[in-house]
RNA sequence: GCGCCCGUAGCUCAACCGGAUAGAGCAACGGCCUUCUAAGCCGUAGGUUACAGGUUCGAUUCCUGUCGGGCGCGCCA
């Protein structure tokens, strides 16, 4: 028993392949176990669930079933007991020695016990801004989400490509440059360039009101798809500008986005119409009204008419789709991707299924490429429609965060009137954003969410400064016991320490599920119960008692602050060691 | 017109391949600070999962229909 080998697999593999083994064993070898945690505490900490369903197929009684394969699994030194329960589901409840054996085990690991996956390269494409414009608040789910997504993939392993897939082309970028040019000529070009919404608003109205300007502007449209240098050079210049403004706010909001991360829609220029003629050649495309299509039989409605996906304008011009097609061809291609999500707003679910089936008829990508649209729904306001400022404007990104900020500013310094004001502002800031971050990660990403100020900063429930003020407590702890011996056995005696402890040993199924589903709000699930435990343990079980420190429990704390701490930053939430 | 998504407590949200008595938080009510940060913990109350059928040992989950809401649908991205 000492030295008894315990499976470094986390939980759920784990308990999954012994009782795969023990159906086999009772004469279901295809039976799925469908291990699951427990759904109320009474049923212990795991319950299966398979065996009702092979008790089925093979017609025997589930509940005798069920005690053949109690009586088969080996689960010696793992379960403290197994029990069956209802019509034939099996209750385990894990042996407080197995739970503290995987707590030491995390502890001595760098990746907190969180095994790497079959290694792939993984392509995560976020935020995709249009440069044409400032940020706004539409920005916001696509970035806070991917930069989770890719922070997760590369925790367990992946080698990760953040991607940035900018619209930098497109008959706008003429009108923007024929009005560089203009103010240039005033001398306030670089000055009106600091705000780009105003920019691109007087370009709009110059272009609308005067058609000579409407002519220069299409004009340089031509001239920058034929690669004429002095209006390239312009538009360059433009793009360098609108990216400085991306990655402020990239930086305000802590994305690990960056230049290198950028690859703009005009990278794949060149190659559009060499695509188009592969297409062609495929026999994919027919002409409809002037433009090229690609008919695809699988989307056609009741009547048969199939759905049209346009890759070519009557007039020659590509759109979005082809650049996406070419974006595919070169990720495959150049870059070799396993996987690639796409972290774009569901609205567009429709576009990117008719890309998916187009690309793989036309042979872009191989039948075991993992190419995925990570869809997210949208942030409304309180009367449930999209979020706009009180005049109805767009809700500009900046602002947004700057006012997340200031907010939680008003509340730390109202908590705590004493601290000075730097450390209430780097409190505010990690509490602000981390708050607005949260709020989008802790929801499904498939559906609208109600933006609400109060509820992100309440400080109380499933919140970012609730799991903030977790880790905290955590560290005053270790702040009042300074060194300490860590050789003592790790002992789990109160139900908060088991229990507290379970969760611990649950995080490398949950980050692995999240690499799987690219669904974020179950590892903030997991971190909010996770705060929760140990915040019971923390109030049932003194640590330090008499000034004498407990071994086990700071152990328990050590794991606890870590696990928080990792967990918060794959989201990209930081942690503070005072609030 | 066609297609996709959604409808869960007063409010905001969960529910992992169909699992047991549908869970949290907020708001409401009642407790707990001389002790590691009370931004905390414990408890009470709150539900015909839009509605009607069907499949199943078992349905918020799958299927059909109805009602209600959102979004999308050949030359924006």
């Amino acid at each position: 028993m000492f030295f008894q080998e315990l499976p470094t697999m986390s939980l759920l593999p784990l308990l999954n392949d012994r009782f795969a083994a023990a159906l086999a064993a009772v004469g279901a070898p295809n039976a799925q176990p469908l291990v699951q945690q427990a759904g109320r505490p009474e049923f212990g900490d795991y319950q299966m669930n398979g065996v009702m369903g092979a008790a089925k197929a093979l017609k025997l009684n589930p509940r005798e079933m069920a005690q053949k394969v109690i009586d088969a699994v080996d689960l010696a030194g793992i379960a403290a007991s197994l029990e069956i329960a209802g019509p034939g589901f099996i209750n385990i409840k894990l042996a407080d020695s197995f739970l503290a054996q995987r707590v030491e085990t995390a502890l001595g690991d760098a990746q907190l016990g969180v095994d790497a996956l079959p290694r792939q390269k993984v392509m995560v494409e976020y935020s995709s801004v249009n440069l044409a414009k400032e940020m706004h608040i539409g920005h916001l789910r696509g970035g806070i989400i991917g930069d989770a997504l890719a922070r997760i993939q590369g925790f367990v392993g992946q080698e990760v490509v953040r991607q940035n897939h900018v619209g930098d082309w497109g008959t706008q970028f003429g009108m923007l440059v024929a009005y560089m040019v203009e103010t240039s000529k005033t001398g306030n070009a670089s000055l009106e360039l600091g705000d780009l919404d105003s920019f691109y608003k007087k370009s709009k109205v110059r272009f609308d009101e005067d058609p000579a300007f409407a002519d220069t502007a299409r004009d340089y449209v031509v001239k920058l798809q034929g690669g004429d240098a002095e209006v390239l050079a312009l538009w360059k210049q433009f793009v360098a500008i609108s990216l400085t403004h991306c990655n402020a706010i990239y930086q305000k909001l802590g994305l690990l986005l960056n230049d290198d991360d950028v690859r703009g829609e005009s990278f794949y220029n060149d190659d559009l119409p060499v695509l188009v003629n592969e297409l062609r050649e495929k026999g994919l495309l027919t002409e409809s009204d002037g433009a090229q299509v690609v008919f695809l039989d699988e989307f056609k409605n009741k009547e048969g008419d199939p759905a049209a996906f346009i890759v070519q304008k009557q007039g020659g011009g590509y759109l979005y789709a082809t650049t996406d097609l070419g974006a595919i061809r070169f990720r495959t291609r150049e870059l070799k991707l396993d996987r690639c999500l796409y972290v774009v707003d569901s609205r567009q679910a429709l576009h990117f299924q008719q890309l998916f089936t187009t690309a793989r008829k036309a042979g872009f990508l191989a039948a075991d490429a993992q190419f995925e649209h990570i869809g997210h729904g949208t942030i409304m306001g309180p009367d449930g429609k999209p979020l706009k400022t009180r005049s109805g404007d767009t809700v500009k990104l900046g602002d947004l965060l700057d006012e997340a900020v200031e907010r939680a500013f008003a509340l730390v310094s109202s908590k705590n009137p004493d601290q000075d004001e730097a450390t209430r502002r780097e409190i505010a800031r990690a509490v602000g954003i981390g708050a607005l971050k949260y709020a989008d990660l802790s929801k499904n990403r498939n559906t609208d969410y109600i933006f609400d100020w109060d509820a992100m900063l309440s400080f109380e429930g499933n919140t970012a400064p609730y799991l903030q003020y977790a880790y905290t407590r955590v560290q005053s702890i270790f702040r009042k016991v300074g060194d300490w011996d860590r050789r003592g056995a790790l002992l789990l005696s109160e139900p908060a320490e088991h229990a507290l402890a379970l969760e611990l040993a649950r995080f490398a199924d949950v980050v692995h599920q999240v690499a799987r589903d690219s669904m974020p709000h179950f590892l903030c699930a997991y971190l909010y119960n996770l705060a929760t435990a140990f915040s019971r343990f923390y109030e049932a079980c003194p640590v330090l008692q008499d000034g004498v420190a407990n071994t086990s429990r700071l152990k328990l704390c050590e794991l606890s602050g870590q696990t928080l701490a990792r967990g918060l930053n794959l989201l990209g939430i930081e942690v503070l060691e005072t609030m």
